[in-house]
RNA sequence: GCGGGUGUAGCUCAGGGGUUAGAGCGCCUCACUGUGGCUGAGGAGGCCGUGGGUUCGAGACCCAUCAUCCGCCCCA
């Protein structure tokens, strides 16, 4: 009880460690068949980057970095989401020169310096996507048809996807223009730090849970209407493919995401067995982000998925995958077998069968009880008696039946069941 | 960053100033000396989160601190 972890880290069993894993490999399998290759870590987890991360992209308070200073007083800020470090990473290994299309895949820990709750931690992981290359609809659809396919094959439930566009340059401006007269009368009354903010990104209004703001924004035309014809065309492409692609979505007019490099389509995934912890995602397209972290000018669209927050609505659902029991457990009838146990368990893992065993000789009560509570299927019992015969009595403890197996024959006989 | 709840056995929790801190589940042993699950009996396991204070006496009350959970804020 003396230790304690870390604020706003988790204690992991052996047992989520393996969902997690699990996650992983389903993750990776999935976009592998989109055509998806994975950034390995050193690539781009690079401290520098990490720094540069928090001025450049972002205009969200800084006390949501994970910032520090280091042993040279340099400040450091662990980076707080994957998008701008993978496309850092892509920009300067040169991964995708103008005129070709770059997926990339990438699994990283990511930094908040948030008040950690449920489903929110100080060092949550995220899986990301991102296609880069393309300005066309496809690309929109391709990055939100992927998210879903990995959600289902992950067994979240009655997931949906809300969708929004939110335009370009222009339209934004005119929106952002119409939501601050819309919201004049209230914004008088607001402390000076909260109208600087608020005047950077006004399309924030639009989910906020201040009542007094949604009434104001109750006669807000839809952003809809200020956009212009080519989103609109492209707004209505996406839905058509993601119809023809049978993923569930809804129009979500209040869906802008925080960040500002977002450009046109944006999305989250949600499920209805999360409640009020938020989406599953967010991602969209920044036709941007390239340029201004000083790459070409290149359209992408990606993802960013919580891992945390996948598994626990996996979790909530009972759909975990189950750590795999193992094959055998071998249980020594009095210490005179013991020793002859250890080499007939090294015996079976060559034959790649998992094996377990006590590590001490004790009664086959307590052996056996061991093997019953591990979930094998098959219990190994050598003795005295089995060893002078050249046998061993293998118990099928689901059946409670019992078969005498010659010794030579134990691992054939267990993997022909 | 703001407000609130909770820290007692491996787990879930009871005990709200007064002997030696409890329960259920789990674990171990035995009944059954070479056969699991069920039953019964017995047993092990506690810096009562940490530090200070009040008191004859603190697991309990007060202060601080750390951790954790829930709102808010924010959500890449």
């Amino acid at each position: 009880m003396r230790f304690q972890a870390p604020r706003g880290t988790q204690d992991v069993l052996p047992s989520d460690s393996y969902k997690w894993l699990h996650l992983e490999a389903t993750f990776r399998d999935l976009v592998s068949l989109y055509g998806y290759e994975e950034i390995r870590t050193p690539t781009f987890e690079d401290t520098e980057l990490f720094t540069r991360t928090a001025g450049e992209t972002s205009d969200i308070v800084t006390k949501q970095m994970y910032s520090f200073l280091d042993k040279g007083d340099r400040s450091i800020t662990l980076k707080p989401e994957g998008t701008a470090p993978a496309i850092r990473a892509l920009i300067q290994h040169n991964l995708c020169p103008p005129g070709t299309v770059t997926r990339l895949s990438y699994i990283t820990p990511v930094f908040r310096y948030e008040r950690p709750q449920k489903g929110r931690f100080r060092e949550p992981h995220q899986f990301g996507l991102e296609l880069v290359g393309s300005s066309a609809a496809t690309a929109d659809a391709e990055v939100i048809e992927v998210t879903v396919r990995f959600f289902e094959a992950a067994g979240v439930p009655d997931l949906f996807v809300l969708l929004n566009s939110i335009g370009r340059e222009a339209c934004r401006q005119g929106y952002s223009e119409a939501i601050l007269r819309f919201t004049a009368s209230f914004m008088a009354d607001q402390p000076e730090e909260f109208r600087a903010k608020v005047n950077k990104n006004p399309l924030r209004f639009l989910d906020s849970k201040d009542e007094a703001i949604q009434v104001l924004l109750k006669e807000l035309p839809p952003i809809s209407e200020f956009w212009e014809e080519d989103t609109r065309a492209r707004f209505d492409r996406v839905q058509k493919l993601l119809t023809a692609a049978e993923v569930p979505y809804r129009l979500a007019p209040e869906i802008v995401r925080g960040l500002d490099y977002y450009t046109e389509t944006v999305f989250e995934v949600h499920s209805s067995y999360l409640g009020s912890q938020s989406a599953l995602c967010g991602g969209g397209r920044y036709d941007n982000l390239i340029k201004e972290l000083g790459g070409s000018d290149l359209p992408s669209v990606g993802v960013g998925i919580g891992v945390e927050r996948t598994l626990m609505v996996v979790e909530e659902v009972g759909k975990n995958p189950q750590v795999p029991a193992p094959d055998v457990f071998i249980v020594a009838a009095g210490a005179e077998a013991f020793e002859a146990c250890h080499a007939m368990a090294r015996e079976l893992r060559n034959g790649r069968l998992k094996t377990l065993m006590d590590l001490e000789p004790r009664s086959m009560k307590a052996q056996l009880r061991q093997a019953d509570k591990a979930g094998v299927r098959f219990a190994a019992i050598l003795g005295e008696d089995e060893m002078a015969k050249g046998v061993v009595q293998v118990r099928d403890l689901l059946k409670g039946e019992q078969h005498e197996v010659p010794s030579v024959g134990v691992v054939d006989w267990l993997k022909t069941r």
